[in-house]
DNA sequence: GTCTATACACAGATAGAC
DNA sequence: GTCTATCTGTGTATAGAC
């Protein structure tokens, strides 16, 4: 599989984001007609990536958003209560999804080599195609409150858990030499994350996402493999 | 060397380091007792990295700078002119700092193996003595001015040039096996900046700077010195 | 050198017309 | 559903007393 398998097996449209967000926030949504929504929801997250992603979510005003959305402030309250919930929503539907395909995934492969290959790639992937959503959410973490702060670090630990794991399974099954796992997961996490981070980077030097993944799993095997 | 050699030969002090700060900025610093610049000036800095960093540059407010520091509004304004050019000052200093180390601590070196050793260890260990002043670099870069963000990403692509070099030098010894140097330089890049970015993780885990710069090396090592 | 007091702009949020 | 108009708090920055 390659980015472009990727991409048509897994629906990450816009559309397809929003319209599980509305039903994720129907209550807090005033607004009824769904077409309307989707298409509203659409517009605001779009612009919110763009703008918080330029200068900041807290930089960001709501006649920035109104502006480039084409919608008034009080249509945009419509779709929101507060800005910090606009905050939330965007933060909660990462991780949700990320979630979601990661293990799915994962769950399709068994032995610990191919669950590595896997797991590097899925997680390329999907940051990949959700560029915006994923800087967004690094970025943006230290302005989440107390509870939702403690809910992004647990999704943190969770995917490095992932890799910690795959790790510990490949020793027993003998394709893995005995090292710190942990630490390994960490800066692996560390590689995948600078692909969403510095994405202009790897544009200007074209650097596939197909590149990138096969050179960190060609450096992590080179430890992994080593005597 | 390890971390405790190096914080003794190297003088990172808060006053030493207030004390550059002072002299590249005499113009726009009103106060003319030295002292009393000295003093104040750190009150400032501890106090912007510590808000900045649990919240935010942006969503600082002056007022909690002064609350901070225990400096009218009006005093603050004897340091620096702008908000904008206290982010300013932050930034260059890190900068300025960080080059001259490195710089003069790999120019002790002569080979390659010795010299990536190095490289990683004072990035590390220049990354962990001043921990809140990279940690803010990093997050606040975006909200700098056109030709500050320029000098920002320059200073990036420098460091990690360095590490391109090693490696190429390296490959002309023989004692590193060919590879893309630049992707490499890239990734460990991203492992260096991860220590400063996750400080809090490593702490809960009683990772020393020490062990994490044996880990980095020993992983660069082994893709470098595989078959 | 440092303070208090204040100017003035603009932020987030809401009410009520259409 | 969306708009315009407006409320109220708070932001950066400065003036002038001490």
């Amino acid at each position: 599989m390659n980015y472009t398998d990727f991409k048509k097996m897994v629906n990450l449209s816009r559309q397809a984001i929003c319209r599980e967000v509305l039903a994720a926030n129907r209550e807090t949504i005033r607004v009824k007609n769904e077409n309307t929504v989707i298409k509203n929801l659409e517009k605001i997250f779009n612009a919110t990536l763009k703008i918080s992603n330029k200068k900041g979510f807290q930089a960001m005003t709501l006649r920035d958003l109104s502006r480039e959305t084409g919608l008034s402030m009080g249509a945009l309250y419509s779709y929101f209560s507060s800005k910090e919930e606009l905050l939330e929503m965007l933060q909660h539907q990462r991780r949700t999804i990320t979630l979601r395909i990661l293990e799915q995934y994962i769950e399709t492969e068994k032995d610990a080599t191919a669950r590595l290959r896997v797991a590097i790639q899925i997680h390329l992937y999907l940051s990949e195609a959700m560029q915006p959503w994923f800087y967004f959410s690094y970025m943006e973490a230290k302005n989440l409150t107390r509870k939702e702060r403690a809910k992004a670090i647990a999704s943190e630990r969770y995917t490095e858990k992932i890799f910690e794991d795959i790790f510990r399974q490949g020793q027993i099954e003998g394709v893995f030499v005995q090292r710190d796992h942990r630490m390994s997961a960490s800066v692996i996490k560390a590689m995948l994350q600078d692909w969403y981070l510095k994405r202009r980077k790897y544009t200007e030097r074209n650097i596939s996402v197909d590149h990138y993944a096969q050179f960190v799993l060609a450096f992590v095997g080179s430890y992994y493999h080593h005597k």
